[in-house]
DNA sequence: CCCGCCGTAGAGAACGTTATACAAAACCTC
DNA sequence: GAGGTTTTGTATAACGTTCTCTACGGCGGG
């Protein structure tokens, strides 16, 4: 049986080395490059190279060296927020030498773990962790092997560097709005805590927080509600289906997720009430679910965009070691309204 | 200056070895699960691998057999049909050994080739293409030294595996719909031809085609009009602006995207126009978009999911050789009627 | 003119794994 | 029990880089 055409040999550094007529330790300083190149040799390698169309094996780059790959980790890709972020990343990562590989993990904390392994397994030059389910002992432990930025938790260390958004402030941002509408009847639904492995100031704990803050100010601390929801379509659907038929109805019901608000409008469609005038409805994350023509949801803006970039020169500062101690930015978050939240009772 | 604490040094093959009393060849044979090993060998070497704690290093092991990696390639997170592809990607992988590594490119065909190329340097096992927007005659190149399925085309090639969507029928499926509605100025969004590099069948030519078969079935030939735009809120929206100002204006809208028909969508509702009342709008995909309870917007199921495990089986089956020619297999794509589509001038 | 120095190039030892080739031991078969 | 076969474990050469250390050639200064 004759096999399959596969296998066309890879140019290697050696060959670039014999085809311009220098030692392969030559060919790798040019391609690091490293002090002590003529600039003669410099053009001959490069030339060689170009002829040659050589391209470093990452694999074996990463036996010794770098290799030039930034791994992120995310729970969920139908969040769009985590676009956003990714485009950041992107962004500030595309004309460097860096790759950026995307581990979609799901919300399940033990494959987030072996998602967050696999990278390091890999080599990966450095991590960023979008609110990772994962204990925090875990990443603790990757973090010393490998550069890397968490986005979300408010933990900070000295092990990793953190961006985060003043969730606390968001939800007070929310809050006085739809107390300003007359509501005093508001509903929290935010993601549950059992993912939460020692990670004592996780975006959805410093968003309650704020939230139950913000109603005690305003003398409304017997009217808060907390409900604990999955951030997706599905999780805001139950949440809003057992807030809407509760004996008390909540006026307005705000989300820490876009996605999730989706779902609780979904809830109050079926049972028959209109958002904004039935009750009111908040997002989080000011993703492009929110903007759309049939949605129009009010929301937090916390910029995933900057948040993107920021992280990712933050990392690149770590492995490039310009920057030996960890860094924490905060971004400000900043309210959207849009048609989703009226006065109460409104028509 | 005191350097930071990092780099515990990791726990390799020879210590594994070192601990169980047993040569490195005989443990990279039990984690190989080689032949020649036996049953105490396996017992011995396993416990000493958890005791210490072990795990392979992937770039290590990329430099003589399998990384264990497969690489997807997609141009954009923001297309939710894709998360259906790679949820079923991950379910499939799930328990295997393999891990999944996303590359997000965006719409640049440069930076698509870019990417892919960068997965091939990384030694991954196998890649899956969706859609890609790079020339054919690169993806054939990389395809000809790593096992790669290509998602959407439908250009078949025995060098690579395809997994499709029998685009032209679903097309057929949107207009007949329409059709029976009444509508015979029906307008067809799609993808511009640029990003096509010698592919002759990309998914947006094939539905492109349906369409005008179906059109031309229906007597409606000289209705026909086809109007280029990028699968994006902002694309859909420009079209959607340029067609409903029109002179001859459209009664119904169909694109090859759902996220598409939410910038119509935008456009008609600038315009003061009502969907389904004014202008009947489809979509294609059947994304989660589409049954957002303030959408609900007619679309056209292609399984992203089903496509998804598909494509990772397929590709496993090669990575394994298990199989030594290229297949291809095509799904066949399902109406979803729901409220945006309605009778022509109906109200 | 010899010594030390500097800038540049090359030799060669890692890095952690796989896989081939082989030696040793165990088991058959007659 | 001799001869053959199979099973089991080991030694070791790759794989494609990086990076330290050494060699060399030229040059300025004493």
């Amino acid at each position: 049986m004759e096999s399959a055409p596969q296998r066309k040999k890879r140019v290697t550094i050696t060959d670039v080395a014999r085809h311009a007529g220098v030692s392969t330790a030559a060919v790798s300083k040019v391609l690091r490059n490293a002090y002590g190149v003529s600039a003669s040799m410099q053009e001959r390698v490069r030339s060689a190279m170009a002829e040659l169309d050589y391209r470093p094996h990452a694999a074996a780059r990463g036996m010794r060296g770098r290799t030039y790959t930034i791994g992120v980790l995310l729970d969920n890709i139908r969040n769009t927020f985590f676009a956003d972020i990714l485009d950041g990343i992107r962004d500030e990562l595309h004309d460097s030498e860096y790759t950026v590989m995307i581990g979609a993990a799901g919300f399940d904390a033990a494959s987030q773990a072996k998602t967050i392994r696999s990278m390091v397994d890999r080599q990966m030059d450095g991590l960023i962790l979008i609110a990772p389910g994962t204990p925090r002992a875990e990443v603790l432990a990757m973090a010393q092997s490998t550069p890397t930025v968490v986005i979300g938790h408010h933990d900070a260390s000295d092990i990793h560097d953190s961006v985060l958004d003043a969730d606390g402030l968001g939800a007070g941002l929310v809050v006085d709005h739809l107390v300003s509408l007359g509501h005093r009847d508001i509903a929290l639904v935010s993601a549950p805590g059992t993912r939460t492995g020692k990670w004592a100031r996780t975006p959805e704990i410093v968003l309650t927080n704020g939230y139950l803050e913000a109603m005690e100010r305003h003398g409304l601390g017997a009217h808060a509600r907390v409900h604990k929801a999955a951030y997706s379509d599905e999780g805001g659907y139950k949440a809003g289906m057992s807030l809407l038929t509760a004996e008390r109805r909540p006026t307005a019901i705000m989300t820490g997720a876009d996605v999730a608000a989706l779902g609780v409008w979904r809830a109050a469609h079926e049972i028959g009430l209109r958002v904004s005038e039935d009750v009111s409805l908040a997002g989080y994350n000011n993703t492009a679910l929110a903007d759309l023509a049939t949605v129009q949801l009010t929301s937090v803006d916390q910029a995933g965009h900057t948040m993107g970039s920021t992280a990712a020169r933050m990392l690149v500062e770590r492995v490039e070691g310009h920057r030996d101690r960890a860094a924490q930015v905060t971004m400000t978050p900043r309210l959207v309204v849009r048609d989703s939240t009226g006065a109460v009772g409104g028509d």
